[in-house]
DNA sequence: TCTGGGGTCCTAGGACCC
DNA sequence: TCTGGGGTCCTAGGACCC
């Protein structure tokens, strides 16, 4: 018998920005999604308030206002530190952890029962995490990953629980399930539970009961496997290692439309600059890379254009310098003057890692020699903190940037930026 | 005026091969 | 004139996740 928890964060993005403002403790928080468009994390009081999740902040920047809601622009720097310290955490207290995003971990608790009552277990993981990095979080345990997804839902919508369920008897997973809508189980989404609903199956409980064959035939194997988990077959195992990459997106929404070539040119080539840093952080070489460009679909009345173009290297590349003349070259294909533009992005895949891929004997190796150590020492410059280095086609005034007009500080990954105590 | 970004997996259909 | 069956690979699109 397999035993997981799932450990999530509440209301993360918030919580962090509560960590170094303890004036904020009591005080509803909001955090905008990049470029200050939308809501994307809330805490409970806003919650309480009814403002949506997703929700452009223009729609509900008068109600903000009204209740005193501090508001933030997104800080990645500062949530990606907390996390990993969160993360670190865990590892010191659970045989097995897997990170499966910004602000939740699976843990392999199988035979941990036998030393300690499973409730007893998660309080201690709640209380050592909020002690030691100030997050609070909700704890769910259950015999497969989908019902341990279940009972972190339960432990955070449910306040008498304490933030902690314990889902592993069958008797308290048939009232939970029979309580809980379908649209809430992990891996049916919008369109799915619509259909559901259609065919009769309205709770969780009841899609439990529907035949996995059936289903199989009528919907995917992947809702097959949903049903089996809920049923306390596990078909999900852990992840203890991150699987590599499989694509990498650097895409922005621009903070003022971009109209001039030039500075498309620019943003571009620093989504290029951006994507092919994170490839050499994961140690691989792409050898297909796409740029796509694309004006606003919300604005009514105004022309609208959307394209994209791609291209594939001879060889897997992670070289800056190549990548941006690529993307350079690309965008002449899709640009049109006359449009205002709201968005672009480069996408990279087709990985491989060094030394891997068979190089055409007669076209030879076009890869340049001075590549690797070049573009490492870029890499160190540019994440020691210390400066920052950048190519000359990123261009410097950036106009086009995103607006981050509520920027907390990064209060742990720059100096300047460390709170100081009097 | 103002609407995020970054991922994964599965399926169906077409091209192509023997 | 009659025109099979089985397989792979690739791509686009749809669904989901946080």
């Amino acid at each position: 018998m397999t035993t997981f928890a799932l450990v999530d964060c509440n209301s993360f993005y918030a919580s962090c920005e509560r960590v170094f403002r303890p004036d904020l403790k009591d005080r509803p928080v909001v955090v905008l999604s990049n470029n200050d468009g939308c809501i994307v994390a809330r805490s409970k009081e806003v919650k309480a308030l009814g403002i949506k999740m997703g929700v452009p902040i223009f729609k509900v920047a008068e109600q903000l206002r009204r209740h005193n809601v501090a508001i933030f622009s997104s800080n990645y720097a500062l949530y990606g530190d907390l996390s990993a310290r969160v993360m670190q955490t865990l590892e010191s207290l659970a045989p097995s952890v897997e990170v499966y995003s910004i602000d939740e971990a699976f843990l392999d608790l199988t035979g941990v029962e036998a030393v300690e009552p499973l409730d007893l277990f998660g309080q201690r993981i709640q209380y050592t995490i909020e002690q030691d990095i100030g997050i609070p979080v909700c704890v769910g345990i259950g015999p497969t990953k989908t019902l341990a997804k279940l009972a972190n839902y339960a432990a955070k919508k449910y306040t008498k629980t304490g933030g902690v369920v314990d889902l592993t008897q069958v008797k308290r997973q048939q009232k939970l399930l029979a309580l809980t809508p379908v649209h809430e189980v992990w891996g049916v989404g919008r369109r799915l539970s619509k259909k559901l609903e259609a065919i009769g199956i309205q709770t969780a409980l009841q899609l439990m009961n529907a035949n996995p064959k059936t289903i199989r035939q009528q919907f995917s194997v992947v809702l097959e496997r949903t049903i089996r988990e809920l049923n306390g077959e596990s078909c999900l195992d852990m992840e203890a290692v991150a699987p590599t990459k499989q694509q990498i997106i650097c895409s922005r929404s621009f903070g003022e439309k971009v109209t001039e070539k030039q500075k498309m040119r620019e943003a571009v080539s620093n989504y290029v600059a951006r994507a092919a840093e994170k490839l050499r952080g994961e140690q691989q070489y792409a050898k297909a890379l796409t740029v796509f460009i694309r004006t606003s679909p919300y604005v009514p009345n105004s022309p609208h254009y959307a394209n994209s173009a791609g291209t594939t290297f001879s060889v897997p590349i992670h070289d800056t310098r190549d990548m941006i003349r690529a993307a350079l070259r690309l965008l002449d294909h899709i640009w049109r003057d006359g449009f205002r533009y709201a968005k672009a992005g480069v996408m990279l895949f087709d990985f491989y890692d060094r030394g891997v891929y068979q190089i055409d004997l007669f076209r030879g190796s076009s890869v340049r020699s001075d590549s690797r150590a070049y573009m490492a020492v870029i890499d160190r410059i540019n994440q020691s903190g210390q400066g920052h280095v950048f190519f000359a086609a990123q261009g410097i005034q950036k106009g086009w940037a995103m607006k981050r007009n509520y920027l907390s500080p990064a209060y742990t990954t720059r100096w300047c930026d460390i709170p100081r105590v009097r």
